[in-house]
RNA sequence: CGGGGCGUAGCGCAGUCUGGUAGCGCGACUGGUUUGGGACCAGUAGGUCGCAGGUUCGAAUCCUGCCGCCCCGACCA
């Protein structure tokens, strides 16, 4: 992408309203812009992010066995009277009337609607297990969204739902989310922790938040410091051993983790001293499993085999990839900007022209530009007629992982300088030499 | 929903107390000089001062009502 004839609407100061760092770093990098309170527009590079984020989420919910579909946003009240959540649910239910005064509502949460789609088609045992998902907009009118994308009120979710016939069956599609759910977030570049959680409004008694350390996070967290070092399944995990499964979840739930909600300071106090992990925290995911439910009132049941029908045991599996966007940047920034792990940069490479209108470096800079795309690698091309100071602090800023500075000092002795934007470390080499390192 | 704060150019702010021609910085635009860590000079454009009503010769400024946004708390991917 050529800089000049993009998108990009980056700002050196962040409006007032923005205080904490992800939020003002994402509008200052023109991810975002605000449309009203919790609700916000992507922008060019915010929604590259978002979707590579998306991605990576669709593939290990993938490699588990879960099987994508997609929901409305939209959904009819009838089906939210028959779980009985629809005067549950409160205020934080966006209620809409259609033109024939139908009462519809901004899902929140889809339980009932897969439910529903589910006991449309499945009757029998043979079918189970069976894991659905998507990937959809999610409207709940928080009583104060904050933050930015952390605490919106529209915000983008993935939600699967596990239907077993069984309790030892739902076990084992639940140790299925926790796995992927590790993978998952090891991909984001990020350290995630499974800790007991309370169920909350959504039901059920077996639960688990993902959280990663920031120290700007929401919620204060407490654990054993063993979880830093752990080692998460790799991609041959296989999901359908139920022993594997379980002795990589038995691993991962065997030492003290915590909310302060469902701290307990004197078992926390057993851990010796230099083990105990006291830090800040953001969910970034949360598991449950909470049975029959949703599948007892709305009559979700299956054909057992013994001539009888039982309703299915369910789970549901939430990860908020909008707010993984603002979580990754609380995790990994300086003072000059974002700092993306590769994974889900927006961009891998930077190419800066630090010599606008200089014709010689003007020709590297295509070359390499070109020869990158070309490549299939995204290539940010700055060639604004912005200073060269003003190129460094934008590609800072955006966080790109690599820049490639071009200009007539280096070219003279036939080399450009590749910097790291984790590192800082720069280097210099030959534009083929550049080229080479950047495509592996 | 309780408590606190803020709405003035795209962004950051001053001006409001004490009513009298709406300003500054950044950004944008034009021309020129520049180009290795947010360049310089000269010039230009850009405003229903959140909205409505009131007081007044006169309101960004005083009064009333409303709307929006942010922060702290209870709730949450």
């Amino acid at each position: 992408m050529r800089l000049s004839r993009y998108f990009l609407p980056i700002a050196k100061e962040a409006p007032r309203e923005a205080e904490i760092v992800s939020h003002r770093l994402m509008l200052r990098a023109g991810m975002m812009r605000q449309e009203g309170a919790g609700i916000y527009a992507f922008l060019p590079i915010g929604l590259r992010v978002l979707k590579k984020i998306e991605q990576i989420v669709r593939e290990e919910q993938n490699r588990s066995g879960a099987i994508e579909l997609l929901m409305p946003t939209l959904q009819s009240a009838d089906l939210w009277r028959e779980s009985g959540r629809y005067d549950a649910y409160g205020k934080e239910m966006l209620r809409i009337k259609d033109r024939h005064e139908r009462d519809m509502l901004y899902g929140p949460t889809n339980e009932e609607m897969i439910t529903e789609i589910f006991r449309a088609y499945v009757r029998s045992y043979k079918d189970l297990p069976l894991n659905l998902y998507h990937i959809q907009w999610k409207f709940r009118d928080e009583v104060r969204p904050r933050f930015g994308l952390m605490r919106g009120r529209e915000f983008l979710m993935k939600d699967a739902y596990s239907f077993d016939v069984d309790q030892a069956g739902a076990q084992h599609s639940y140790n299925k989310m926790f796995v992927a759910y590790l993978r998952t977030f090891e991909r984001l570049g990020l350290k995630s922790i499974p800790m007991r959680a309370e169920s909350g409004p959504i039901g059920g008694n077996l639960s688990h938040e993902f959280i990663i350390l920031a120290s700007t996070g929401e919620s204060q967290v407490f654990c054993h410091r063993d979880y830093l070092n752990m080692v998460v399944p790799p991609a041959d995990v296989n999901f359908d051993s139920r022993d594997e499964l379980q002795s990589i979840v038995d691993k991962w739930t065997s030492q003290y983790a915590a909310t302060e909600d469902m701290h307990d300071a004197e078992t926390f106090a057993k851990i010796s001293p230099d083990q105990q992990v006291s830090a800040r925290g953001i969910e970034v995911g949360h598991i449950f499993y909470f049975g029959t439910k949703y599948s007892l009132p709305m009559k979700a049941v299956v054909a057992t085999g013994q001539g009888g029908e039982v309703p299915v045991h369910m789970g549901s599996y939430g990860i908020g990839p909008s707010r993984l966007v603002a979580a990754i940047i609380e995790a990994f920034h300086d003072d000059a900007g974002i700092i993306w792990p590769e994974a889900v940069a927006p961009f891998k490479v930077a190419v800066l022209n630090l010599k606008q209108g200089d014709a010689a470096t003007g020709a590297a800079c295509e070359e390499l530009y070109r020869g990158l795309s070309a490549k299939g690698i995204d290539v940010l091309y700055d060639d604004t007629d912005k200073g060269a100071g003003a190129k460094f602090a934008t590609a800072d800023l955006i966080g790109v992982p690599w820049q490639v500075m071009v200009g007539p000092r280096g070219l003279a002795e036939g080399k450009v300088e590749v910097k790291s934007r984790k590192t800082g470390e720069k280097e210099l080499m030959s534009p083929a030499a550049a080229a080479d390192l950047l495509t592996r």
